[in-house]
DNA sequence: TTTT
DNA sequence: TTTT
C-alpha cells in the first residue's frame, strides 16, 4: 500500500500555524503548482492542493515560508471526512507532509554576504530527520477539524491524531 | 512546479468508463490505500482517492480491474470546482493517472496453463508508450463535470479538457 | 533537497540479511522492474535496481520476500563509491528503501482458510512506522563496504552509517 | 512495475549536449542532492545523481541550466550495463528524465523588467506535454554506449533506443 | 479562497 | 459512498 506524493509549487498565502491541546504543532498551507500544458485557451491553469505539516517542520514552515514562496513537499495523501456546519458531510483530501523543503534564495536582507548574488542558501532544517518531538507549547490556538475551514466549528483534533 | 503521485491500492468498487462527445474513453474509480500505521483504537484506517484515467488506459481498466482489484497509480494531483445541485461551489481532489498497474495474479481460470500457480502475468499494456489515441466509439455515455458525483448536472467536458 | 524513488519489481533472487558489528539488520535484494515500453526488437526488457533496508523491516524482507516475489519500495536514491578490489574507485548507486510492500498474494498454503482463492493478506508490517529499533542479534554476519558485490574486501559499515 | 523518481538538487558542472547520429538530442548532467541528516562526523553529505535527458528538454536544459543551478526531475530509474576499455562489464545506474523543472531565480541581467528582484519566472518550456520530436540537427556530436564515461569507445546510441 |  |  504506497501513498507517496511530491509536490513544487508556491504558496497561495501565508502559512497558518496552530496547535493541538497537547501543544503540538500543525501548519497548513496550500501550493500551487502551475501545470505543464495549457488549456485550449492556451492558458496554463494550476492545481490548489492543501498541505499539512505537524511538530517541528510545522513551526519551520510558519517562519521561513510566506505567500509566494517556492516550497517543495515530500508527504502522503490523506483523506478525511467532517460533518459541514449545515449538517452534510465534507470530503477532504490534502497532503500531508513528511518534510518541506524551502527553495527560495536567501532574501536579499540575508544575502548581504554573498559575492555572485542569487544562489541558494542550505535548506532551513525541514527534514524527516530532525528528531521531531513534541512541543510543549501551551497551545495559544486550537485547531478544527478541518484546518483549512473555518466554520466555526472547533471540534479539537487530538494529539493521537498525529500521523507518526 | 513538479506534481507526481504514486498510489498502490485496491478499487472500492467497479471502475466507470463513459465517453466524452468526441468519443474519449475516461474511467473513474476509487483506490482504498490501507495506512501503515494505525489510530488511537489500533485500527488500521485507509485513504479513499478517487481517480480519472484517459483514453486507452481506461479502457483497460474497465476491462481488467473490479472491486477489490489490487492496482498501482503513476499520476498527478489535479483539483477542480464545480457548481453544485445547492448552488455552492464544490471543490474536488483527484488523481489522473499516467499509467495504472494491475498487480493481481491472474485468476485461476486464466491460469490453467500455468505450472506453479500463483505467479502474476505481465502486466496488461497500461503504460503511457502504448500511443494513446482518441477512440471513435459513438460515445454511449456522457460525462458530468465532476465524473464522481451524479448531482445530476451533466455539463459535457469536452475533448480539450484531456491532459495531454 | 527532494529525493525519493517509488518502485514496483520482483526480486531476482532471495533476499541476503547481514547484521553490522552492532547488531543491526540491513538486507539487500534487486528489484527487476520491467519496462512499459520495447526496444526495437520488441522486446520489453526490465532495469535492475539494488536495494537496502535496514532494521527490523530488513529481517521482514528476509522473512516474507524471495526470489520471484513481487514488491513495492519507497525510498531514496544513495551513491556510494569504494575501492575496488583492483584499487580502482567503484561508484554504486542504490535505492535505500523506507518501506517495503509486500504485494504477493498469500502462498497456497497459507491460502487454505480462504474461500475464493487468490486474494491477498495484508500486508505485513513493513511501514516506517513500524518503530523501528536496532536488534541486538549477536551479528552472525558482517556486511562489506558494498553490500551487493563480494569483492572479499570486508570493510566494516559502522552503525552510524544508518540512515535513520 | 511502478519506476519513478523525483529529485531536486543541484548541477555539479554544466550539462552537456550530445546528438544521435540521426540528429536526436540528448543531455547528461549531475545533480548533486543534499541528504536532510548528517553523518557522525556531523557532516551533511550528498548523492550525486546522474540524469539523462532526450529531445527537446535536452536542449533546454543545454540552454538554460549550468553548474550549481538549481534542478527538479520527475524521471524514471534506468540500469545498463557496458564494456569497459579493460573489458570488465561496466554496471550504470541513472535517472532518464521526464522532465526537467528550472528552479533558479531569473538571473539579475534577465531581471531588468522586473519591478520586485528575486522572483522566479515562468519554468521553461521542459513538460513532457510540449510535444518533443525529433531535430534534424546535423548532429555535431556523438553519444558514447555510456553518455556519462569517456572512456574512449563510442558505440553509437540509435535513435531507437529513445525512450518514447 | 488562490501562487509567479 | 468505501478495499483486503
Amino acid at each position: 500500500m504506497i501513498n507517496r506524493v511530491i509536490l513544487v509549487g508556491r504558496l497561495t498565502r501565508d502559512p497558518e500555524l496552530r496547535y493541538t491541546p497537547n501543544g503540538v504543532a500543525v501548519a497548513t498551507f496550500t501550493l500551487a503548482v502551475n501545470r505543464t500544458f495549457t488549456n485550449q485557451q492556451g492558458e496554463r491553469e494550476a492545481d490548489f492542493i492543501n498541505c499539512v505539516v505537524w511538530r517541528r517542520p510545522a513551526e519551520n514552515v510558519a517562519n521561513f515560508l510566506k505567500k509566494g514562496s517556492l516550497a517543495g513537499v515530500d508527504g502522503r495523501l490523506q483523506t478525511r471526512s467532517y460533518e459541514g456546519q449545515d449538517g452534510r458531510r465534507v470530503y477532504v483530501t490534502e497532503v500531508v507532509a513528511d518534510s518541506v523543503q524551502f527553495l527560495e534564495p536567501k532574501s536579499s536582507s540575508e544575502q548581504r554576504g554573498t559575492t555572485a548574488g542569487g544562489y541558494y542558501g542550505d535548506p532551513f532544517p525541514f527534514g524527516p530527520n530532525q528528531n521531531p518531538r513534541s512541543t510543549n507549547d501551551p497551545g495559544f490556538s486550537r485547531i478544527d477539524e478541518d484546518p483549512f475551514a473555518n466554520d466555526g466549528q472547533t471540534i479539537d483534533i487530538s494529539d493521537d491524531d498525529l500521523p507518526f
